[in-house]
RNA sequence: GCGGGUGUAGUUCAAUGGUAGAACGAAAGCUUCCCAAGCUUUAGGCGAGGGUUCGAUUCCCUUCACCCGCUCCA
């Protein structure tokens, strides 16, 4: 499927429009149109009914190792800063980054050194120079580093100070040499002078991990949004959009047990808005700035944790496919040890192929985190950190004098949970089903859309585009025409609309041909089109229409909305 | 954030240093008994700002947005 048509599909019918289209857009922002909000609404409440509202906590489901309860809530945007220092977010989303001045890449800068480790042309000259260990204080050859940098660094690291100008950049080491004899040379500082062509300008420079360039001075990239709550905007006001919704719950976890005497094992949902500052918003509403999640934060026992997470991984995986994608355009991924995210023992992603993707590759949908009790310690205890056995931590600094304290403080609340029937006191470990709302949306968008031949009036076969919503997720339900705009067909049929509408959203059209209207409905994805016609003025029945089979079938006009709703709901 | 490409009507596309066209779509009317029909009529556009010029949608600069590649994606 081509993805330019199903963007100009939105525009032209009122799904997706670009945010402050009249003055000219803003990146990574986007508005739903009229038939869009009601997509959109009705995906978030098929999430909410079939996750919390519809919930039956009374019979373990299928898969489950028991049975539990559901519960939601609705938190603020903006919240304590000091929420975000607990997190995690505050630290790890003012991201460091350096640009490479020749080949414009950009790298994180605490991973630059890592990089340059395993960089071709860097492991190449440790090599020259039979440097086995990075650290290690080093005898340095001029010659054998000349000649590296003429031969293998040419073609390895084009853009390296010593390979682009060799004689130049070699005075500067000789020169500090010189003058200093005992000059401690490791790789890492070698390496720094290679990169460095004018030395008493710029300092000793990083060379770029890819080509060897030289590297800016770390910036920093902010990927939260910030704003200042109150009318006065000092260091001390500055608060935080949130970057995510679960922090609301995890926050939150002590006044839902003392409100609603539910038990562990059970879950808080939340849907709404979150917001990240995304250096490279792409590919329409996938990656945006602004977006709405809709997660689950379920807590549960530590020597359960892992077969909820199975549960819930497999009961989302089958919600997608319950509305209509099917299992072949979805990909379920575990994360790779390595891969995982500083507090996760496993993390699973639901991903869908999206069309503007390449052929094989898929992009997230939703994740399912096995987060164990990161998130409730840190808030209790203070920022977390793994330690060198891997076990969480509170971060500390070191103040001046060398007293260490916590870096970022917990709220010192009691965040654990009692177990009435056996006494035993614990920390809940938490399973985060956390879906994407808006690409959940355009998944759902692209997998609708179709093309295919419908004959026209004179028999002749002509594209139709159809979008082929699960009937629970369509923005109209039903359409309902009457067949020509005269002998009593119009009232006929605005009575069947107004009846329809007390269910569901339902469109009355009688302007036009009849085979124009339907077209029309096959654009907005509405499943079923009612048409009155001359027959109705006999025997009072009407034609339901099928809008992928294009079948038509006779109901009585009484039974127009039960046969509607049967076949929505 | 970097490099390349593209911005003309709701959509898809033309043309032009001197009044911007088409198709489809939309609206109104007539006609129409089942899949974009016909006839009549109507509305609607050069992404934004600046410069060059007698005059700029066209040339130049800046900016914004979209697409592709790089980077990033907790």
């Amino acid at each position: 499927m081509d993805m330019d048509k199903l963007v100009s599909l939105c525009k032209r019918r009122g799904f997706l429009f670009q945010s402050s289209e009249i003055y000219g857009g803003l990146n990574g922002f986007w508005d739903y149109g009229p038939l869009g909000v009601e997509l959109k609404r009705n995906i978030k409440e098929a999430w909410w009914q079939d996750m919390v509202r519809g919930h039956d906590e009374l019979v373990t489901p299928p898969g489950a190792p028991s049975a539990y309860e559901m519960t939601g809530l609705d938190s603020t945007i903006i919240m304590h800063p000091q929420v975000w220092k607990c997190s995690g977010h505050y630290d790890l989303f003012h991201d460091w980054m350096q640009t490479c001045r020749q080949c414009k890449r950009l790298v994180r800068a605490d991973h630059v050194w890592n990089m340059i480790k395993e960089a071709p042309w860097a492991l190449s000259f440790a090599e020259t120079l039979e440097v086995t260990n990075w650290g290690d204080k080093l005898r340095f050859n001029s010659l054998r580093t000349l000649q590296w940098a003429k031969n293998k660094g040419r073609k390895t690291a084009p853009n390296l100070a010593i390979v682009r100008n060799p004689e130049v950049t070699l005075s500067w080491l000789s020169e500090d040499l010189e003058n200093n004899p005992n000059l401690d040379l490791d790789l890492p500082t070698l390496l720094q002078y290679m990169a460095t062509e004018q030395k008493a300008q710029t300092g000793l420079q990083t060379p770029c991990p890819h080509c060897g360039g030289d590297l800016t001075e770390p910036r920093e990239f902010n990927l939260m949004f910030e704003t200042h709550t109150g009318a006065v905007q000092t260091e001390e006001s500055k608060t935080f959009l949130r970057p995510e919704t679960a922090q609301g719950i995890f926050v939150n976890f002590k006044n839902v047990l003392d409100s609603t005497r539910v038990k562990v094992p059970f879950g808080i949902a939340q849907m709404g808005k979150s917001f990240r500052n995304e250096i490279t918003p792409r590919n329409f509403t996938f990656r945006s700035r602004e977006f709405e999640q809709m997660e689950i934060e379920f807590f549960c026992h530590p020597s359960e944790s892992r077969q909820w997470y199975q549960y819930w991984r497999d009961r989302r995986w089958r919600w997608y496919q319950d509305l209509g994608i099917p299992e072949g355009r979805l990909r379920l991924r575990e994360h790779d040890k390595d891969e995982l995210s500083h507090y996760s023992v496993g993390t699973a992603d639901i991903e869908y192929g999206f069309p503007f993707l390449a052929e094989n590759e898929y992009g997230e949908l939703e994740g399912i985190a096995h987060r164990g009790d990161f998130d409730l310690r840190s808030h209790m205890e203070g920022k977390l950190v793994k330690n060198a056995e891997g076990c969480l931590e509170v971060e500390m600094v070191e103040e001046e004098g060398g007293k260490k304290r916590p870096k970022w403080k917990g709220s010192g609340r009691d965040l654990t949970y009692r177990d009435e029937a056996t006494n035993e006191r614990y920390t809940p470990h938490v399973i985060e089903p956390s879906a994407g709302a808006d690409r959940a949306t355009l998944a759902f968008l692209c997998e609708a859309y179709h093309e295919d031949q419908a004959p026209d009036e004179k028999g002749e076969m002509q594209t139709r585009v159809v979008m082929k919503f699960h009937p629970r997720i369509a923005p109209v339900k039903a359409a309902v025409f009457p067949l020509v705009k005269k002998d009593g067909m119009p009232e006929i049929a605005q009575d069947i609309y107004r009846g329809l509408k007390k269910k569901f959203s339902a469109f009355y059209d009688e302007k036009g041909a009849v085979g124009r209207r339907y077209r029309r409905q096959d654009e907005a994805g509405t499943p079923y089109c009612i048409t009155v016609d001359g027959q109705t003025l006999q025997d009072k029945t009407v034609t339901i229409r099928d809008r992928d089979t294009l079948e038509q079938w006779r109901v009585k006009v009484d039974d127009v909305v039960e046969e509607i709703s049967q076949r929505v709901s």
